[in-house]
DNA sequence: TTCATTTCTTGCCATTTGGCAATTCCTTCA
DNA sequence: TGAAGGAATTGCCAAATGGCAAGAAATGAA
């Protein structure tokens, strides 16, 4: 659990004891490539801290799958909806190469929050952090053309040059045929 | 406060003598329509809870001001990178109309935090909010086109039929010429 | 109320993105 | 290793959105 332990104390200043003692609270779950790890309609109940590989997030939209976003490697992730409001998720989540996560239930996450501040602070500062990616995501959207996001996108992380293009399509919110046309007119 | 004293009560179960005490690390701060809450270049120092009111978070991009978002009546907001990477904020935040914010320094937000573990869990919900808000706002871009945008935004809120075309058509990521064609073709 | 300024609309045309279908290219798995 | 199915590219054309400029409408200050 370096990985997780490493990542941990990057956010928060956090007793040795204590922190070992949290890292009890997580299993390690091995997932093939393309197998679910959570399915729409179904409820989620874990929180993924994703030592290895990615996990693309499928959204059901008139009919057809769509890739809302994509999770790495040393990222946290869940469908906080699905577990905050106690309805069926929107996703399908889905591994988009070998991948191992470490998994810690809703219900122990309240538990820690509530039984060390410190953990709480950890939550925050997660929460935090993804709002300001989200809201980065959104900005992107708003004054970028499918082209400069698809050049900022692809700055950002090698990973991402691994997903399939229709997925990167999806993620930046065009079709296949577009991005096709886009890379050809960039090289 | 009452509005404020509310929402926190609908946020964390949390013992009257606290509330009141956090409480007192609020500020009443009164700005006419127009006014500034925050300039660009400047560092983002607290965080504001608009009791009436709304303020426009615009966005410099290539020698132009755009609207990014818009926080109402009832809502959390600060330029939160600006106070977590202490850089000067990338925003303009301004009044929409005659506003009354509840505003906190972001220091006395942290000590808070520590001191009180209601309180931090207080920020993590606040957070964990804003970043789903986030996330639905960045599906709308990903899968809507701007008509779709424009007519689930309208049925959101009453307050954004109030904002300028010109901000509204920001906020959809279009032109106000484009904008102004869509409601015509809608009408 | 009036004038000046900004916002909004509209026409004309350009650019971006999409839809569909045919073809090629890759994977994968028997 | 070769057949099958999905992924990616491309051509042709359509739809969505933008750019610019002119005029109409709304707003605000004196």
């Amino acid at each position: 659990m370096t990985k997780l332990y490493d990542f941990i104390k990057s956010q928060i200043n956090i007793d040795e004891s204590e922190l070992e003692t949290i890292l009890l609270n997580f299993n390690e779950r091995k997932i093939k490539k393309d197998r679910f790890v959570l399915k729409h309609g179904h409820f989620a109940t874990d929180y993924y801290f994703i030592k290895s590989g990615g996990l693309r997030i499928n959204f059901d939209i008139n009919n057809n799958s769509k890739t809302a976003w994509i999770a790495l490697e040393n990222e946290f992730f869940t469908d906080l909806t699905s577990i905050k409001n106690k309805v069926p998720s929107r996703y399908n989540i889905q591994a988009i190469e070998d991948t191992i996560l470490f998994t810690i239930k809703s219900e122990t996450m309240e538990r820690l929050y509530k039984e060390y501040p410190i953990w709480q602070q950890f939550g925050r500062q997660i929460w935090e952090n993804a709002f300001l990616k989200a809201i980065d995501g959104l900005l992107n959207f708003q004054n970028m053309n499918a082209e400069e996001r698809y050049l900022t996108t692809m700055q950002q992380t090698e990973l991402l040059q691994r997903i399939p293009l229709k997925d990167l399509a999806d993620f930046l919110g065009i079709t296949p045929t577009s991005l096709s046309r886009l890379r050809k007119k960039i090289k």
